[in-house]
DNA sequence: TACAGATGTTTACAGTGTCAACAAATATGT
DNA sequence: ACATATTTGTTGACACTGTAAACATCTGTA
């Protein structure tokens, strides 16, 4: 967001790349990205982007990456301005969680995208995307310790979560809960994420 | 599959592009299908097809029905085929649904893929998917009427059931259980299920 | 047999990802 | 300070895509 000079050099093309092709993702979807209108938005030559990226799989690359990190962050930040118990801090990341893909469903397609799965390295993009998962994760294992889940593999435990959390978060964005009004969603979402979390608890 | 004649006409070209079609889907993921790709597989000429499709997108749709329906028909298969109670069939009918994603990974991903949410007319296909759903929802009723399962809205309850194994569907494509070799898999996904089936029995 | 509709072909256009060769701006070492 | 190397951007090109228009051929029916 820095625009100093008009000129040749554009200060933070790449940047700009990422900032102008997110957009054009949460207006049309990722399938009709192109670069070349990116470069056309930011009023630049259709290769310049190639100055600052391997091809177009390494630009998405890296907005999936930006995507995962902010993920991660908001569904921390839902743990931590929680006050009551493990279950409602679970309850919480998950609710931000589906709120994330509520917002930005488009980046949330392009995070889970066969693009990626195919072409990138994926190494980076798995590393970062378990960075995510690693929320989940830590409550998970802090409730079998405590005795407040059942007593198994927390990993295994985790991902049945993350299961149902991800199932969630992508039937809504493919429009499966469209019958529900936007007030009527969050309780349907809290209630289906209860009967989820249940699922793991102790048995008393 | 029926060549008779080497001549001008096909015979069944339509059928003969869907199969085509499907074949390149999972060899290389449907990004980088191209209907002229298509064209020179069958040896026709690279318009051909539009006499039977009016668009890319008309003949992934088609391709994505095919997939529900025959997704719906093994998940109701596997429960016909078996033999105890409604939570052995549920396990059944959710199993069989894995196992179709496992086999058919680019196919699955098809089904849910954005282009079709953006693009097609899109009540033909969502009735489609809501008839392999049915296939969970007829189920679950059972399970409500007969106090086996939560007294919630069955819709509800499905729903959640579906969540979870389509999350896991997904996950699985995706590679983040690939640490589990292939014996590995079965066991670890039916576990995952179990403690999803039991977030939503009835309380005793 | 003549004709109508279905099915294929040729040609063409605009859009895409990306490469190679070149040019301008900036950074760096003396 | 200036010459040079590196970074950044541009121009032009190629092969590929989806798909529309005009034309050709086949096939079934009156």
């Amino acid at each position: 967001m820095k625009i100093t000079k008009p000129h040749y050099h554009h200060g933070d093309l790449a940047c700009a790349c990422l900032d102008a092709a997110i957009k054009r993702i949460a207006r049309d979807g990722v399938e009709k990205l192109s670069l070349r209108a990116v470069a056309r938005d930011l009023g630049v030559s259709q290769t310049a982007p190639y100055r600052h990226f391997n091809d177009k799989t390494h630009l998405l690359t890296l907005l999936a990456q930006q995507g995962f990190n902010l993920l991660a962050e908001q569904t921390k930040q839902a743990t931590m301005n929680q006050q009551g118990g493990l279950q409602e801090s679970m309850m919480a990341s998950g609710m931000a969680y589906l709120n994330f893909a509520k917002h930005h469903p488009e980046h949330y397609r392009l995070m889970f995208g066969e693009r990626l799965k195919r072409q990138c390295d994926s190494a980076d993009l798995t590393n970062t995307s378990l960075s995510a998962f690693s929320v989940i994760l830590e409550q998970v294992t802090v409730g079998v310790d405590q005795g407040f889940l059942v007593q198994e593999d927390p990993k295994l435990l985790a991902r049945t979560l993350w299961s149902t959390v991800h199932g969630m978060a992508m039937l809504m964005i493919d429009g499966f809960y469209s019958e529900y009004s936007d007030e009527e969603l969050t309780p349907f979402l809290k209630t289906m994420l209860t009967h989820s979390v249940t699922g793991i608890l102790a048995k008393t």
